[in-house]
DNA sequence: ACGCGGGGCTGAGCTGTCAT
DNA sequence: ATGACAGCTCAGCCCCGCGT
Protein backbone atom coordinates (compact mmCIF):
# COMPACT_ATOMS: atom_id res chain seq x y z
CA UNK A 1 0.00 0.00 0.00
CA UNK A 2 1.46 3.27 -0.63
CA UNK A 3 1.37 5.64 1.34
CA UNK A 4 1.43 9.33 0.57
CA UNK A 5 4.08 11.47 2.86
CA UNK A 6 3.15 15.12 0.87
CA UNK A 7 2.20 17.88 3.19
CA UNK A 8 -1.26 18.50 1.95
CA UNK A 9 -2.46 21.97 2.67
CA UNK A 10 -5.69 22.13 1.63
CA UNK A 11 -6.60 19.99 4.92
CA UNK A 12 -3.33 20.84 7.26
CA UNK A 13 -1.75 17.71 7.24
CA UNK A 14 2.32 18.15 7.33
CA UNK A 15 4.54 15.58 6.41
CA UNK A 16 4.67 13.84 9.48
CA UNK A 17 1.49 11.93 9.01
CA UNK A 18 1.25 10.37 6.12
CA UNK A 19 -2.33 8.53 4.66
CA UNK A 20 -3.18 5.36 3.81
CA UNK A 21 -6.03 3.12 3.95
CA UNK A 22 -5.81 -0.02 5.26
CA UNK A 23 -8.06 -3.04 4.62
CA UNK A 24 -10.73 -0.43 3.32
CA UNK A 25 -10.56 1.90 6.42
CA UNK A 26 -9.01 5.35 6.58
CA UNK A 27 -5.61 5.38 7.60
CA UNK A 28 -2.54 7.24 8.44
CA UNK A 29 0.93 6.32 9.61
CA UNK A 30 3.86 8.02 11.36
CA UNK A 31 7.48 7.36 10.85
CA UNK A 32 8.93 5.07 13.18
CA UNK A 33 11.35 8.17 14.36
CA UNK A 34 8.07 9.98 15.57
CA UNK A 35 8.02 12.05 18.44
CA UNK A 36 5.51 11.46 21.15
CA UNK A 37 3.69 14.14 20.04
CA UNK A 38 3.53 13.32 16.63
CA UNK A 39 2.08 10.04 17.76
CA UNK A 40 -0.65 11.70 19.81
CA UNK A 41 -1.44 14.28 17.10
CA UNK A 42 -1.96 11.75 14.09
CA UNK A 43 -4.60 10.47 15.80
CA UNK A 44 -6.34 13.66 15.92
CA UNK A 45 -5.77 14.48 11.96
CA UNK A 46 -6.92 11.12 11.50
CA UNK A 47 -10.06 11.59 13.13
CA UNK A 48 -10.62 15.36 11.67
CA UNK A 49 -9.78 13.89 8.08
CA UNK A 50 -12.59 11.29 8.74
CA UNK A 51 -15.29 13.76 10.67
CA UNK A 52 -14.88 16.10 7.78
CA UNK A 53 -15.04 12.94 4.77
CA UNK A 54 -11.69 14.24 3.11
CA UNK A 55 -11.40 13.04 -0.25
CA UNK A 56 -10.13 9.59 -0.71
CA UNK A 57 -9.33 7.35 -3.59
CA UNK A 58 -11.57 4.86 -3.03
CA UNK A 59 -14.44 4.43 -0.73
CA UNK A 60 -13.62 3.36 3.16
CA UNK A 61 -15.24 2.16 6.16
CA UNK A 62 -17.87 4.66 7.33
CA UNK A 63 -17.08 3.96 10.89
CA UNK A 64 -13.59 2.50 11.38
CA UNK A 65 -10.46 4.28 10.95
CA UNK A 66 -6.62 2.99 11.36
CA UNK A 67 -3.77 4.67 13.18
CA UNK A 68 -0.61 2.95 12.32
CA UNK A 69 2.32 3.78 15.00
CA UNK A 70 5.16 1.67 14.50
CA UNK A 71 6.94 2.61 17.48
CA UNK A 72 5.06 3.94 20.15
CA UNK A 73 6.21 5.45 22.90
CA UNK A 74 5.11 5.04 26.03
CA UNK A 75 3.27 8.12 26.86
CA UNK A 76 1.37 8.04 23.34
CA UNK A 77 0.17 4.67 24.57
CA UNK A 78 -1.04 6.11 27.47
CA UNK A 79 -2.61 8.96 25.54
CA UNK A 80 -3.97 7.56 22.87
CA UNK A 81 -5.86 5.19 25.13
CA UNK A 82 -7.43 7.91 26.60
CA UNK A 83 -8.20 9.97 23.79
CA UNK A 84 -9.93 6.52 22.35
CA UNK A 85 -11.90 6.32 25.37
CA UNK A 86 -13.08 9.25 25.50
CA UNK A 87 -14.02 9.42 21.69
CA UNK A 88 -17.79 9.71 21.54
CA UNK A 89 -18.51 9.74 18.15
CA UNK A 90 -19.72 6.07 16.33
CA UNK A 91 -15.97 5.57 15.01
CA UNK A 92 -13.58 2.67 15.66
CA UNK A 93 -10.22 3.32 15.82
CA UNK A 94 -7.74 0.33 15.46
CA UNK A 95 -4.49 1.43 16.62
CA UNK A 96 -1.48 -1.00 15.05
CA UNK A 97 1.97 -1.39 16.18
CA UNK A 98 4.87 -2.66 14.03
CA UNK A 99 7.09 -5.80 15.23
CA UNK A 100 10.90 -6.05 13.87
CA UNK A 101 9.32 -8.28 11.15
CA UNK A 102 7.19 -5.69 9.85
CA UNK A 103 4.34 -7.28 10.85
CA UNK A 104 1.20 -4.94 12.40
CA UNK A 105 -0.51 -6.12 15.34
CA UNK A 106 -2.74 -4.13 18.10
CA UNK A 107 -1.25 -1.98 20.22
CA UNK A 108 -1.27 -1.78 23.85
CA UNK A 109 -2.67 1.55 25.12
CA UNK A 110 -4.50 2.87 28.05
CA UNK A 111 -2.77 3.88 31.35
CA UNK A 112 -4.08 4.22 35.02
CA UNK A 113 -3.71 7.96 35.19
CA UNK A 114 -4.59 7.51 39.41
CA UNK A 115 -1.52 5.76 39.92
CA UNK A 116 0.46 8.51 41.82
CA UNK A 117 3.66 6.47 41.89
CA UNK A 118 3.58 8.14 38.22
CA UNK A 119 3.62 11.90 39.58
CA UNK A 120 4.45 11.13 43.64
CA UNK A 121 5.32 14.41 44.45
CA UNK A 122 2.95 16.35 43.17
CA UNK A 123 0.20 15.47 46.18
CA UNK A 124 2.72 17.54 48.73
CA UNK A 125 3.28 20.01 46.63
CA UNK A 126 -0.14 21.17 45.86
CA UNK A 127 -1.73 20.82 49.37
CA UNK A 128 0.94 23.30 50.88
CA UNK A 129 -0.35 26.06 51.54
CA UNK A 130 0.46 29.47 49.49
CA UNK A 131 0.16 32.50 51.34
CA UNK A 132 1.00 35.25 48.94
CA UNK A 133 4.25 37.33 50.23
CA UNK A 134 4.10 40.58 51.27
CA UNK A 135 6.68 41.69 48.90
CA UNK A 136 4.82 40.47 46.15
CA UNK A 137 1.02 42.12 46.67
CA UNK A 138 3.40 45.73 47.52
CA UNK A 139 4.90 45.53 43.90
CA UNK A 140 2.07 44.30 42.10
CA UNK A 141 0.20 46.87 43.78
CA UNK A 142 2.62 49.94 43.75
CA UNK A 143 2.53 49.70 39.68
CA UNK A 144 -0.65 50.19 39.70
CA UNK A 145 -1.08 48.10 36.45
CA UNK A 146 -3.74 45.81 35.81
CA UNK A 147 -1.81 43.59 33.13
CA UNK A 148 0.70 42.82 36.12
CA UNK A 149 0.31 39.68 38.22
CA UNK A 150 2.20 37.59 40.14
CA UNK A 151 1.81 33.33 39.14
CA UNK A 152 2.24 30.81 41.79
CA UNK A 153 5.11 28.70 40.95
CA UNK A 154 3.58 25.04 41.49
CA UNK A 155 7.05 22.73 41.55
CA UNK A 156 9.63 24.93 43.25
CA UNK A 157 9.92 25.37 47.08
CA UNK A 158 8.46 28.93 47.06
CA UNK A 159 8.70 30.98 43.93
CA UNK A 160 6.44 33.40 42.50
CA UNK A 161 6.53 34.49 38.91
CA UNK A 162 6.00 38.03 37.87
CA UNK A 163 4.41 38.87 34.33
CA UNK A 164 3.11 42.00 32.54
CA UNK A 165 0.28 40.86 30.37
CA UNK A 166 1.87 37.38 30.35
CA UNK A 167 5.46 38.14 29.38
CA UNK A 168 7.55 36.73 32.23
CA UNK A 169 9.59 39.94 33.57
CA UNK A 170 11.31 38.40 36.77
CA UNK A 171 10.88 36.25 39.54
CA UNK A 172 10.62 36.46 43.43
CA UNK A 173 10.86 34.39 46.63
CA UNK A 174 9.02 36.48 49.27
CA UNK A 175 12.84 38.35 50.10
CA UNK A 176 13.71 40.04 47.07
CA UNK A 177 12.48 40.53 43.42
CA UNK A 178 15.07 39.44 40.69
CA UNK A 179 14.11 41.33 37.22
CA UNK A 180 15.13 40.49 33.90
CA UNK A 181 13.34 39.62 30.50
CA UNK A 182 14.17 36.96 28.41
CA UNK A 183 18.28 36.17 27.68
CA UNK A 184 20.64 37.24 24.64
CA UNK A 185 20.59 34.04 21.95
CA UNK A 186 23.32 32.00 21.48
CA UNK A 187 24.21 33.81 17.80
CA UNK A 188 23.90 37.08 20.04
CA UNK A 189 20.35 38.01 18.89
CA UNK A 190 17.98 39.81 21.01
CA UNK A 191 14.29 39.60 21.24
CA UNK A 192 11.97 43.07 20.77
CA UNK A 193 10.99 42.15 24.45
CA UNK A 194 14.26 41.84 26.18
CA UNK A 195 15.57 45.13 23.72
CA UNK A 196 12.75 47.29 25.08
CA UNK A 197 13.60 46.33 28.89
CA UNK A 198 17.09 47.09 28.69
CA UNK A 199 16.46 50.16 26.94
CA UNK A 200 13.73 51.32 28.98
CA UNK A 201 15.12 50.22 32.32
CA UNK A 202 19.12 49.88 31.67
CA UNK A 203 19.65 46.94 33.15
CA UNK A 204 21.02 43.81 31.20
CA UNK A 205 21.97 41.94 34.04
CA UNK A 206 19.68 40.41 36.17
CA UNK A 207 18.50 42.74 38.81
CA UNK A 208 17.87 42.20 42.36
CA UNK A 209 16.44 44.14 45.03
CA UNK A 210 14.02 43.95 48.00
CA UNK A 211 12.81 47.11 47.82
CA UNK A 212 9.49 47.03 46.80
CA UNK A 213 9.66 51.21 45.03
CA UNK A 214 12.69 50.10 43.25
CA UNK A 215 11.30 47.20 41.69
CA UNK A 216 7.83 48.72 40.66
CA UNK A 217 9.83 52.05 39.13
CA UNK A 218 11.48 49.92 37.09
CA UNK A 219 8.70 47.61 36.10
CA UNK A 220 6.38 50.66 35.25
CA UNK A 221 9.10 52.02 33.18
CA UNK A 222 9.20 49.00 31.19
CA UNK A 223 5.59 48.47 30.52
CA UNK A 224 5.19 52.16 29.43
CA UNK A 225 7.57 51.48 26.54
CA UNK A 226 6.39 47.81 25.97
CA UNK A 227 2.65 49.54 25.84
CA UNK A 228 3.71 52.14 23.56
CA UNK A 229 4.77 49.17 21.06
CA UNK A 230 1.27 48.74 20.52
CA UNK A 231 0.94 51.52 18.84
CA UNK A 232 2.11 50.20 15.85
CA UNK A 233 2.38 46.22 16.03
CA UNK A 234 -0.46 43.94 16.48
CA UNK A 235 1.08 40.46 17.49
CA UNK A 236 -1.23 37.44 18.59
CA UNK A 237 0.16 36.52 21.73
CA UNK A 238 -0.43 33.54 23.54
CA UNK A 239 0.53 34.35 27.32
CA UNK A 240 -1.34 37.80 26.93
CA UNK A 241 -4.32 35.80 26.06
CA UNK A 242 -4.11 33.44 29.04
CA UNK A 243 -3.31 36.22 31.41
CA UNK A 244 -6.50 37.89 31.06
CA UNK A 245 -8.44 35.26 30.70
CA UNK A 246 -7.28 34.19 34.48
CA UNK A 247 -7.73 37.78 35.81
CA UNK A 248 -11.15 37.48 34.41
CA UNK A 249 -10.46 39.97 31.79
CA UNK A 250 -11.95 38.27 28.62
CA UNK A 251 -14.92 35.97 29.54
CA UNK A 252 -15.22 32.19 28.14
CA UNK A 253 -18.71 31.41 27.41
CA UNK A 254 -20.16 27.93 27.98
CA UNK A 255 -23.77 27.35 27.25
CA UNK A 256 -24.29 31.01 27.69
CA UNK A 257 -22.93 32.06 30.50
CA UNK A 258 -19.15 32.85 31.38
CA UNK A 259 -17.25 30.53 33.71
CA UNK A 260 -15.66 31.70 36.90
CA UNK A 261 -11.98 32.60 38.03
CA UNK A 262 -10.78 29.43 40.51
CA UNK A 263 -10.52 31.84 43.25
CA UNK A 264 -11.63 35.25 44.06
CA UNK A 265 -9.75 37.71 42.17
CA UNK A 266 -7.29 39.72 44.78
CA UNK A 267 -5.97 42.02 41.75
CA UNK A 268 -2.48 40.33 42.55
CA UNK A 269 -2.01 36.77 41.21
CA UNK A 270 -3.43 34.95 38.87
CA UNK A 271 -4.21 31.43 39.80
CA UNK A 272 -6.06 28.54 37.84
CA UNK A 273 -2.33 28.58 36.01
CA UNK A 274 0.05 25.67 35.20
CA UNK A 275 -1.86 22.60 36.92
CA UNK A 276 0.43 19.57 36.23
CA UNK A 277 -1.11 17.12 34.49
CA UNK A 278 -0.15 13.37 32.82
CA UNK A 279 -0.50 11.92 30.10
CA UNK A 280 0.85 8.32 29.80
CA UNK A 281 3.39 6.59 32.09
CA UNK A 282 6.78 8.01 32.23
CA UNK A 283 5.63 10.90 30.50
CA UNK A 284 6.84 14.27 31.21
CA UNK A 285 4.73 16.61 33.34
CA UNK A 286 1.89 18.70 30.86
CA UNK A 287 1.13 21.98 32.36
CA UNK A 288 -2.83 22.74 32.09
CA UNK A 289 -3.13 26.57 30.85
CA UNK A 290 -5.76 27.70 32.66
CA UNK A 291 -8.35 26.02 35.11
CA UNK A 292 -11.84 28.07 35.30
CA UNK A 293 -14.79 26.60 36.91
CA UNK A 294 -18.76 26.83 36.66
CA UNK A 295 -20.14 26.26 40.13
CA UNK A 296 -18.19 22.86 41.41
CA UNK A 297 -17.81 21.71 37.89
CA UNK A 298 -13.83 22.46 37.41
CA UNK A 299 -13.05 23.51 33.50
CA UNK A 300 -9.79 22.94 31.84
CA UNK A 301 -9.26 25.28 28.99
CA UNK A 302 -6.31 25.30 26.45
CA UNK A 303 -5.45 28.25 24.66
CA UNK A 304 -4.35 28.78 21.00
CA UNK A 305 -3.67 31.92 18.98
CA UNK A 306 -3.51 32.04 15.20
CA UNK A 307 0.44 31.49 15.24
CA UNK A 308 2.96 30.92 11.57
CA UNK A 309 2.08 27.30 11.80
CA UNK A 310 -1.22 25.92 10.08
CA UNK A 311 -4.63 26.94 11.77
CA UNK A 312 -5.85 23.50 11.16
CA UNK A 313 -2.75 21.97 12.14
CA UNK A 314 -2.57 23.75 15.36
CA UNK A 315 -6.29 23.94 16.42
CA UNK A 316 -6.43 20.19 16.76
CA UNK A 317 -4.30 19.43 18.61
CA UNK A 318 -5.21 22.21 21.33
CA UNK A 319 -8.34 19.25 21.19
CA UNK A 320 -6.12 16.63 22.20
CA UNK A 321 -4.83 18.85 24.83
CA UNK A 322 -8.02 19.97 25.98
CA UNK A 323 -9.57 16.06 26.73
CA UNK A 324 -5.83 14.98 28.25
CA UNK A 325 -5.88 17.79 30.66
CA UNK A 326 -9.93 16.76 31.35
CA UNK A 327 -9.24 13.22 31.30
CA UNK A 328 -6.00 13.29 33.96
CA UNK A 329 -7.81 15.61 36.44
CA UNK A 330 -11.03 13.40 36.16
CA UNK A 331 -9.37 10.34 37.09
CA UNK A 332 -6.07 11.04 39.36
CA UNK A 333 -7.86 11.08 42.19
CA UNK A 334 -4.79 11.49 44.87
CA UNK A 335 -5.14 15.33 43.50
CA UNK A 336 -8.80 15.54 44.28
CA UNK A 337 -8.12 16.87 47.70
CA UNK A 338 -6.67 19.76 46.11
CA UNK A 339 -10.46 20.61 44.02
CA UNK A 340 -12.15 19.38 47.01
CA UNK A 341 -10.62 22.14 49.25
CA UNK A 342 -11.84 24.85 46.20
CA UNK A 343 -15.51 23.43 46.36
CA UNK A 344 -14.86 21.80 42.93
CA UNK A 345 -15.85 17.83 41.90
CA UNK A 346 -12.67 16.69 39.52
CA UNK A 347 -14.82 13.73 38.53
CA UNK A 348 -17.06 16.52 37.17
CA UNK A 349 -14.32 18.22 34.82
CA UNK A 350 -14.70 19.53 31.34
CA UNK A 351 -12.51 20.78 28.67
CA UNK A 352 -12.66 23.76 26.25
CA UNK A 353 -10.49 25.00 23.35
CA UNK A 354 -10.22 28.80 23.16
CA UNK A 355 -9.43 31.14 20.08
CA UNK A 356 -9.45 34.31 18.93
CA UNK A 357 -12.56 34.18 16.95
CA UNK A 358 -11.82 33.15 13.07
CA UNK A 359 -12.08 36.65 11.25
CA UNK A 360 -10.63 35.38 8.27
CA UNK A 361 -13.23 34.41 5.73
CA UNK A 362 -10.72 31.60 4.89
CA UNK A 363 -10.04 29.98 8.08
CA UNK A 364 -14.13 30.03 7.81
CA UNK A 365 -14.39 25.81 7.45
CA UNK A 366 -11.98 25.26 10.07
CA UNK A 367 -14.39 26.56 12.53
CA UNK A 368 -16.82 24.06 11.71
CA UNK A 369 -14.11 21.17 11.52
CA UNK A 370 -12.94 22.07 14.79
CA UNK A 371 -16.76 22.44 16.10
CA UNK A 372 -17.62 18.71 15.36
CA UNK A 373 -14.12 17.40 16.33
CA UNK A 374 -14.77 18.95 19.84
CA UNK A 375 -17.88 17.50 20.02
CA UNK A 376 -16.56 14.06 18.89
CA UNK A 377 -15.06 14.71 22.76
CA UNK A 378 -17.76 16.31 24.19
CA UNK A 379 -15.38 19.27 24.39
CA UNK A 380 -16.54 22.68 24.09
CA UNK A 381 -15.04 25.62 21.31
CA UNK A 382 -14.98 28.75 22.60
CA UNK A 383 -14.08 31.92 20.55
CA UNK A 384 -13.16 35.29 22.20
CA UNK A 385 -12.89 38.74 21.37
CA UNK A 386 -9.25 38.81 19.02
CA UNK A 387 -8.40 42.04 20.49
CA UNK A 388 -8.04 40.07 23.49
CA UNK A 389 -5.16 38.47 21.95
CA UNK A 390 -3.31 41.27 21.26
CA UNK A 391 -0.38 41.91 23.49
CA UNK A 392 -1.15 45.17 24.14
C1' DA B 1 19.38 23.27 53.38
C1' DC B 2 19.06 26.67 50.08
C1' DG B 3 19.92 29.68 46.22
C1' DC B 4 21.89 30.47 41.85
C1' DG B 5 22.98 29.25 37.31
C1' DG B 6 23.35 26.04 33.54
C1' DG B 7 21.20 22.59 30.56
C1' DG B 8 17.38 20.33 28.42
C1' DC B 9 12.81 20.26 26.75
C1' DT B 10 8.46 22.17 24.81
C1' DG B 11 6.15 25.39 22.37
C1' DA B 12 5.65 29.97 19.97
C1' DG B 13 7.23 33.46 16.46
C1' DC B 14 9.51 34.42 12.21
C1' DT B 15 10.76 33.53 7.54
C1' DG B 16 11.79 30.82 3.54
C1' DT B 17 10.05 27.27 0.58
C1' DC B 18 6.88 24.69 -1.73
C1' DA B 19 1.94 22.83 -2.56
C1' DT B 20 -1.99 24.50 -4.69
C1' DA C 1 0.80 34.34 -6.98
C1' DT C 2 -0.74 32.94 -2.68
C1' DG C 3 -0.75 31.04 1.71
C1' DA C 4 0.37 27.01 4.69
C1' DC C 5 4.07 23.87 6.40
C1' DA C 6 9.08 23.28 7.88
C1' DG C 7 12.93 24.66 10.25
C1' DC C 8 15.39 27.68 13.06
C1' DT C 9 15.79 30.59 17.23
C1' DC C 10 14.23 32.19 21.49
C1' DA C 11 10.93 32.32 25.74
C1' DG C 12 9.61 29.93 29.58
C1' DC C 13 9.42 26.12 32.07
C1' DC C 14 11.56 22.26 34.41
C1' DC C 15 15.39 19.73 36.88
C1' DC C 16 19.93 19.17 38.65
C1' DG C 17 24.44 20.19 40.38
C1' DC C 18 27.50 23.14 42.65
C1' DG C 19 28.80 26.54 45.98
C1' DT C 20 27.72 28.80 50.26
Amino acid sequence: MKINWNADKRNSIGSSTGRLSVEGTRAVEVRPSATSKQQIAALLDLLDLHLSNAQVAQPVHPREVTLRVPVPSSEARGAIGTLVDALVAPVQVNVLEQAVNGDWSLAATGWDASNVEEYPGWPALLQRPRPVPDLVSRVVRATSLSSLRAYPMLSTSAGWSLRLEGLEIGRTDGKRVRLKVGKDGKLGDRSLQRRTWIESTGHSEPFQTGDVEVAAKAIASFAKSWQALGQTRADHDEHALESRILRGATPIDVGGKPLSLIQQDDGVVNWGSQFPTKWGPGGKARYLDALLRDGSTPWAVEMKVQGGAGVGQYYRHAVAQAVLYREFIRRAFVLHPWFEMRGLDATRCQGAVVVPRLTNPRHAHWRARVTDLCAAFEVTFVEVDPSHALRH
